[in-house]
DNA sequence: TAGCATTATAACAATATTGTAACAATTACC
DNA sequence: GGTAATTGTTACAATATTGTTATAATGCTA
């Protein structure tokens, strides 16, 4: 089992702190929580591996305890994700020179989130596991291969990196959308059915594997590891 | 019509009941009202969708009713508002790991009481808990499985919110109009006749556990967690 | 309990979703 | 530059889902 992505959410609503701690924990990760910037830094920031912060919160506001998490030899490099509930400060976020990962705009639903949260670690966290079996699969980030009983797959670019993302979110469905956001560049464009054609390029490379790729009919696909 | 969001109200002033009663139903909830723990617990907890409480309180204080309620299967993840008269309360909750999700310094204005009842409600949302359970059902929005007795059944997307919101709001009735807003699209039009189909296509699939969807005839359904 | 109203259920039709092959566009590689 | 591999798109076939209707069953009220 790989060591955990450690979140601290810093939001001055219990209410929110908690529903996000049983979403992130929920999506795999482990997530704190404080209600104040300062309780944030009595914190030993240097474990975390991303920072959810309120902007608007009483005492210190989410830019200055970004400011000081910079500050912050342990964290000066940890992402950062805004939550806000105003447009005028995501204005004032992007021109900030803060250091904003990303940010997101309250009310948001947890899958909006934990897309945010997985394009944020996934573009600096270098830690990702090098290597997922299940059964007879094996998939390997660092060489990039992935064979099936021993013999190698070929895969192209694109089923490797949907089958290593679905593998190493095994049992959780994701729509077109997510795998949209979380497997392909940012900046492309493609027509969602283009899944269904990796998937099924997939289903047929991987074998009598095929059908550990499930189908959520009216929702979309997953990898699961059992019945 | 959205349906009315529940309070329920625990102060041992009588007077101050009657007047957050009153405010709370002229600001659109529906709010109902007892004088003491006891009572609270008396009544069926998973209805509401906030507790607002006051902390002191003879016999049954705020605090200990907030951890019964946290108990309680069907109210464990409902927000909390503690009342409170005194500064060292304020500390207290903070401290105190009960899950106050806002609290209020008596006395206090109906505009401020508004507010912060508003932000708490709009900020916490049923629909984020990611997975429900009741006896042998478990429906999980993340992995978009729903296992009776640790079987999977196969439900198709409509079938899945259909449960999904049905159980979110245990122990509530819905008329159809009600169903057809919250769980189909906002764009679609379907005789409500419709929903009777898909609530019997549920029940078939639910096995034994059918029976807990309830009909209250000449109104609509609901899922019913104690008889 | 009769008579009306409402709900349950099955069967069917209409829609929507997904699977798949073929092709075109793009990229990678000699 | 030419060739092969990759990738995305489209079209159509195959499934699956969803809504509607008709009729049976049940519930409600006088």
């Amino acid at each position: 089992m790989e060591k955990k992505q450690r979140i601290l959410v810093v939001d001055d609503e219990s209410v929110l702190c908690d529903v996000l701690k049983i979403n992130l924990e929920y999506a795999g990760y482990a997530a704190d929580t404080v209600l104040s910037g300062e309780e944030a830094l009595q914190k030993d920031l240097s474990v975390y591996d991303l920072f959810i912060l309120d902007v608007m919160m009483e005492k210190i506001n989410g830019f200055d305890l970004a400011k000081a998490i910079r500050l912050n030899a342990g964290s000066n490099n940890t992402p950062i994700i805004f939550c806000t509930a105003l447009d005028s400060e995501i204005d004032l976020l992007k021109g900030f020179d803060v250091g904003a990962d990303d940010y997101i705009k309250k009310p948001f639903s947890m899958n909006e989130l934990r897309v945010r949260v997985r394009s944020v670690l996934r573009r600096y966290s270098s830690s990702h596991t090098p290597r997922i079996e299940y059964e007879e699969i094996v998939i390997d980030n660092v060489q990039r291969y992935c064979t099936v009983a021993g013999e190698e797959i070929s895969l192209t670019k694109t089923e490797f990196n949907l089958l290593y993302f679905l593998m190493s979110n095994a049992n959780q469905a994701f729509t077109r959308e997510e795998l949209l956001s979380s497997v392909w560049d940012d900046d492309v464009y493609v027509v969602d059915r283009t899944i269904d054609v990796n998937i099924n390029r997939l289903r047929k490379k991987l074998g009598k594997y095929g059908v550990n790729i499930f189908t959520k009919s009216g929702y979309g696909y997953g990898f699961k590891t059992h019945d």
